[in-house]
DNA sequence: ATAATTTTGGTCAGTATAAGTCAAGGATAT
DNA sequence: ATATCCTTGACTTATACTGACCAAAATTAT
């Protein structure tokens, strides 16, 4: 109902999506300071910027180096194979997912080309490595457990869905 | 707003990189004080280059001899088993590593195509996921997240490696 | 032969620059 | 009201580059 509220965080974001778009790579390089001048705001903002709005979850990299001839690096990754599927899968997961689910959920996927088999491997080796951590260190119930899951899993389904 | 410029460094960077392309051998003899002239600058710089950019986790070895018809040569290393490769990475993370350790390795070993876009992308993922919920849901120390971050790392990596 | 000299490269500490982190407080939405 | 999102600034860390001084290998002089 409200108007677009335009947040400086909101602006500056699209100015670096704008950014984006205009180069045919889909990367760009930015001067941390520089933004921060051009948009009247602390350097550390361009930080939350990027945190929140250009994260890997979104299907973004980011890249930067300190120091003299310092620089910002923000890439946008494009997949041509990336399906509109994957996002349905996204749904398919749900709140909850059993280990058993996900693990029959990347088989299917993988089959069918949507995953490599290497980059099942990484996701079966996160989920279980946040499995184990919440049992054996946090203590997490069973079915927070399988909420988890669903959360991570969709975080990089998406990821790789972006694009 | 100006665009970040290249560095010095990234210059001679890319020139030794050349010779490299160009000799088939994968190594290249050269003068430190030749290359100072040439790029016009301090002699020391050349070290500098070299020990940032053709460093032995950059997959280069550098050997030189001082005195009269001195010189130093760049070798390329080239692993027969990639995957060789990638169990002497997970070495490298150590017990701990920071979220820019990690982003700048995992740079590293996509430049080298070690890893692709998207691998890498599923790992930011995983390793900004556990992150948080190591931050906001069960507060473990920073030092602990560093702790965590290199283990999931390097059980990604070894997977990959064995796999 | 040996010592002096010359020709290379190495190291380190200092300076300047630029980005990252964190926590506290303010603004906004629910 | 409260939870989430946004904004700020003090403090920290990383990188680039220079110059003064050090070390080694070859050449030349004695």
């Amino acid at each position: 109902m409200s108007l677009p509220s335009s947040s400086l965080t909101q602006i500056i974001e699209e100015y670096i999506a704008q950014l984006l778009e205009e180069n045919e790579v889909g990367e760009v390089s930015l001067r941390r300071k520089d933004l921060a001048e051009r948009f009247g705001c602390v350097p550390s903002q361009i930080n939350y910027v990027l945190r929140s709005r250009f994260a890997p979850e979104n299907g973004f990299l980011v890249e930067s180096q300190r120091g003299g001839h310092g620089y910002i690096k923000v890439i946008q990754l494009t997949f041509n194979n990336c399906d509109e599927e994957v996002v349905h899968l996204a749904d398919l997961v749900g709140n909850a997912i059993t280990e058993q689910e996900s693990r029959k959920l990347l088989v299917n996927l993988q089959n069918r080309d949507v995953i490599s088999p290497r980059e099942r491997l990484i996701i079966e080796v996160a989920l279980r490595s946040q499995e184990e951590n919440g049992r054996s260190i946090f203590d997490v119930s069973p079915y927070r457990r399988d909420l988890m899951r669903a959360e991570l899993l969709k975080k990089i389904l998406t990821s790789l869905a972006l694009g």
